[in-house]
DNA sequence: AATGAATGAGTCTTCATTCAT
DNA sequence: GATGAATGAAGACTCATTCAT
């Protein structure tokens, strides 16, 4: 896979970066390797990359940034919840088969509690509370890398969320739970689908369908 | 924490290393540490443990074996099938609860690809497929290994679908999907509710519920 | 020894190693005085050498290759058996007395059983037999390591069997034991003569005439 | 190889040892392997020897002991140059074949230069010359350790000495070399024949009549 | 007496980051 | 600017030796 010389250094990096974060997860992944497929010098992923983070945080930042068009399209394009919920289920779906291993690392960077603490959405204050379990809490600078990581994820579920309110208050679905819970659930329920290989682009539609009409209309087989 | 000297060392490392690893998660676990929370020398962790994949792999075998006799036990003494899933939902939440980050740090040792090859239940031989997908195929060592760790969740998730199959063969609930894919997604649905803080034991109950409803009679409102 | 700071690092570090090695041999050796003795950094080391192994190989490879050289030289230059023997005496004597404890940890690699196998070379076949005498047979990786310090004795023992064979076939000395045989112990009665301090640059010219003369009339006296 | 149990635990422990050394050299050996194979635990070995050194030291001068019975015997036993040769080579090829790697491994301890210093048999005071060539002279321990395993092959090769001495002193053979050097030579020649399996106890007549024939006729082919 | 659990200094090896060219 | 040689802190693992039982 020779990449031509006339990209420049950068997006040759994070083209070099995506491939080996994603086949080797982060802590695996050695920057001798993604220079060597950039064929760039390590100095120079210095110099437009504060460090290995940064360069990580950068690439998912820019895939999250692309997801998040096709996202919101979806929900500005249709208005009735079915279409929105297909749309947005495909797109994500298509996302993950395509970043599997990348947001996988992603998520582990967040969900685990990596230094005796978490951080925890706040929908009233409408920011980020550390929940402190042991040790010391974190420097501001700490809390600001975990901020950013997690923001990454609160915004794609977010248009899920925006979905899910929209169409209890047109009273086409039950107000059960809290939306922002139920459009989580529903985010990490499609990506581990898919990490466990149950839905390929292959069989996405209909795999879509039954997902839908199950959320719709559950399992239950109605004794009349 | 301190703890009691006539505590057996290898209870003392293992203590120390579910502390250590739901911390820092797998890689970025160090042994120093351990020993140092155990109070204990390195060579006595590698006279109990040939090596930090086993002390993981013997820490989470353990944890399992308790669940398991947990899981196990709500199928056998309920019959009908909302009683077993209340049963095997809170079970496995409390358990979640109690050991979220080491069993993040578990799905993603096993289900993300990271070395270029994946692991898949094969129903019909009842063995595992290697899916590769770049680079070399894994040696049968790594094979076994990976296997050892998948084990662990497919008998948790067994149980589920011991449930939905029952469920399905006395006409309760539809045939929708493949019941193996299902209780995967319950499983780690209810796996990323309670990573992300959404039930804890204190409304474990009244989110149990609201999720049964869910599954059982879906979230349409019905227009009659 | 201040080794000066223009000489390229992989150069110090092979100097830094041949003292080391030579000094406590192979095991004994760590890499911390290697550094030490170098000047640089462990990393240096692994950035020029694969493992410690390689670093030894490339440094004995090295002196051997240069050693050849001569050897080759001695059989070229000279047509009469008792110059050629004179030349390859001296020649390695010379090489033995400079190298002594190197040479010396090689043969320890090579010629003992150090893990329940050996290597012997097949006239025949032209490559070699493993002689297996307990436990696992070698892997082929084994096997390659230790067939690569072997060939560098067999090249330089074979210069020697191939005076011997000349001589033979110039009906000059008796066809009396195998030529391979006959050279290897001559290889390592000098060597082993060096090592005893027996010879010297000093004394080497008497010392190898007399053992020519011992080894073409023998040590009896004749009672005619 | 179940090693009775009523046979003494130093005797258990040395033969296991020898089983041991004889397969993995100094080195590689592990008291652990050892303990294992005895039977008995770390503690009685400690008990018995003072430490590791001591344990192979002990082991090599008992087997030493043995074999200067044997060789002092040959030499009482004969009173012919070629009968007392024959005799001397027998005992030590069979000796040399059944312990290859223990004395691989003396030799190794011995000859070559571990800390910057070398014993050198000094023939006129009867005592050890340190030959010192860089770093600090050997403490007198140090050099007590060594002087004690270098004591084990003088005894051997004085033997031969002798033998040559007196066949000098007869008129039997030349006067040529150093005897004290000819016999080392013969005695290494001898130990790396056998070590490059030239000579095993099938072939060792045949071989030592060749050896012999060798020594005392030469060579070379009379042109007369 | 005999044991073996416990220890920790010591070993090889890796890799993010720096900086001289 | 761009490079990659150089670094050394850090990590997994080993093993001779000790000592409480």
């Amino acid at each position: 896979m020779a990449v031509g010389k006339l990209v420049p250094k950068d997006v040759r990096i994070l083209r070099a970066a995506e491939e080996v974060f994603s086949r080797k997860g982060y802590d695996q992944t050695t920057l001798d390797e993604i220079v060597r497929i950039a064929d760039t010098g390590k100095g120079t992923v210095y110099k437009y990359f504060k460090n290995k983070e940064m360069l990580f945080y950068t690439l998912v930042r820019q895939k999250n940034d692309e997801l998040m068009v096709e996202l919101n399209a979806v929900y500005a394009d249709h208005k009735s919840f079915q279409e929105r919920m297909l749309g947005y289920a495909r797109t994500l779906v298509s996302f993950f088969y395509r970043n599997q291993v990348l947001w996988a690392v992603l998520i582990f960077e967040i969900l685990t509690v990596s230094s005796g603490w978490q951080l925890r959405w706040n929908n009233e204050t409408r920011t980020y509370d550390v929940i402190s379990r042991w040790g010391k809490p974190p420097t501001e600078q700490e809390k600001a890398v975990k901020i950013k990581f997690a923001e990454l994820f609160r915004e794609e579920i977010t248009v899920l969320k925006n979905i899910l309110v929209d169409a209890e208050n047109e009273n086409y679905i039950k107000k059960q739970m809290d939306p922002s819970i139920m459009a989580q659930n529903m985010y990490f329920s499609l990506m581990t689908t898919v990490m466990q290989g149950a839905v390929t682009p292959k069989n996405m539609d209909e795999a879509m369908a039954k997902f839908l009409d199950s959320f719709l209309y559950g399992h239950l087989i109605r004794q009349s």
